[in-house]
DNA sequence: TGTCGCTTTACAGAAATCTGTAAGGATATA
DNA sequence: TATATCCTTACAGATTTCTGTAAAGCGACA
């Protein structure tokens, strides 16, 4: 099992239980607590330095701010910066978030290994998945396993997030049309956002614009 | 101080790191907990028939739902029925949520007695808020008391609020002027509906329908 | 070379949005 | 009663949205 594992998680009566569970149910000898972003990743790179690194990071993904100054204010910043000191830490995140697509993002660009839902079996579904990424599985959340939620999910590419960004910023077609011929993306004529946008509303049963932007906020997608 | 208090709270490690600090800061004798809100409308229930009534609520706001199907699904739901039976029960929210308008809404129309954010000085703070309760203060959490933040507020009337919730939903203005018509509100000319929209944007800096349905969104009014 | 299929683009028209101005109605005050 | 103020409504016009159809561009392939 693992050795020495750090927790990134501010709030306070969480880490206290996060940490009781790895000591008393899974059995990690060393663990390391930290409320915010920077010190985890200051403690994480001292240990790293010392030659004795952590083997996993279990970090919330928000991270309320207050008066202290930090660089890194969110759980996806951190592991970015981690990664790139030691590329092949293990990384559980831990946290409210259970949007599908939100959670199938840090599997898809951040190579997370582990997701758990806090929730009520939040102890069971931690154990099970610290298990899990110590035999090298990659452990999916149930929201993302099962059936019923996962298969209907609509693909999106760039230029679909893309166009959802700046409508929502409320820019008309014209000034979208504008701003993608500056960045030489294409396709950018008017005509083909309208179709792109039209393929939107088909996919989301949107009536409008308007519409199309309150269901993609709904879900978590902007 | 009190001397019997239930906590309802679905998130499990939260939960126990709770009762903690009530058992060993706070020195309350008698905890109860429940994960689910009909459960804590139960027990709530028993108590008060068995002339051992709770005096103070401690609840989160949002419950995960899982296979067990439950009347009620939110804190709101478990504070309005609990009211019902015992109205000068003491209420504490205990929640995620920091947007200012939504709290501000539990305090209007819930009536409840303090609110705490989850974050980095939960203890501290859950502990001097229900101090206050106990002493009968109205005890508001820092994002409320901070000046900074509290007076930047838009004041919505219900007729904003149906029109964001209907722009929301992908009506026209023509639909809206309708429905309006039918449910006798006035104003519902679309002159005035344009009207209404037209300040909103100045209020929320909105360039269209569609940014501020987005800006609304994210302030998590809608 | 030709043609099939797909994507991108151009264009056009009906509907909706957004922003003005101005008129009508209600209320309060002198 | 007269006047001022505020709210509601009517209307108008420029712009944007949304939905079609049709043409042009491009790679695959026989």
């Amino acid at each position: 099992m693992f050795t020495k594992v750090l927790v990134a998680e501010d709030y306070e009566i969480a880490n206290q239980g996060i940490i009781k569970v790895l000591k008393d149910t899974v059995g990690i000898p060393q663990i390391e607590e930290a409320k915010y972003c920077d010190d985890a990743y200051l403690k994480f790179r001292k240990a790293h330095q010392d030659m004795a690194p952590f083997e996993l990071l279990i970090t919330d993904l928000s991270f309320k701010e207050d008066h202290k100054v930090q660089t890194r204010t969110s759980g996806i910043e951190l592991i970015r910066d981690i990664r790139n000191i030691q590329a092949d830490i293990k990384v559980i995140v831990y946290s409210q978030e259970d949007r599908p697509d939100k959670i199938n993002m840090l599997f898809d660009k951040y190579n997370i290994n582990g997701y758990v839902c806090k929730g009520q079996d939040a102890i069971k579904e931690l154990t099970n998945c610290i298990d899990g990424v110590y035999q090298e599985k990659t452990m999916l959340p149930k929201v993302l396993t099962d059936s019923s939620t996962a298969n209907q999910m609509v693909l999106l590419d760039d230029l679909d997030m893309i166009l959802l960004e700046e409508l929502a910023k409320g820019f008309t077609k014209k000034e979208i049309r504008l701003k993608l011929k500056e960045q030489k993306i294409t396709p950018n004529s008017e005509s083909s956002i309208d179709k792109k946008v039209s393929k939107l509303f088909d996919d989301f049963k949107a009536k409008n614009t308007t519409h199309l932007v309150a269901i993609v906020k709904d879900l978590g997608l902007l």
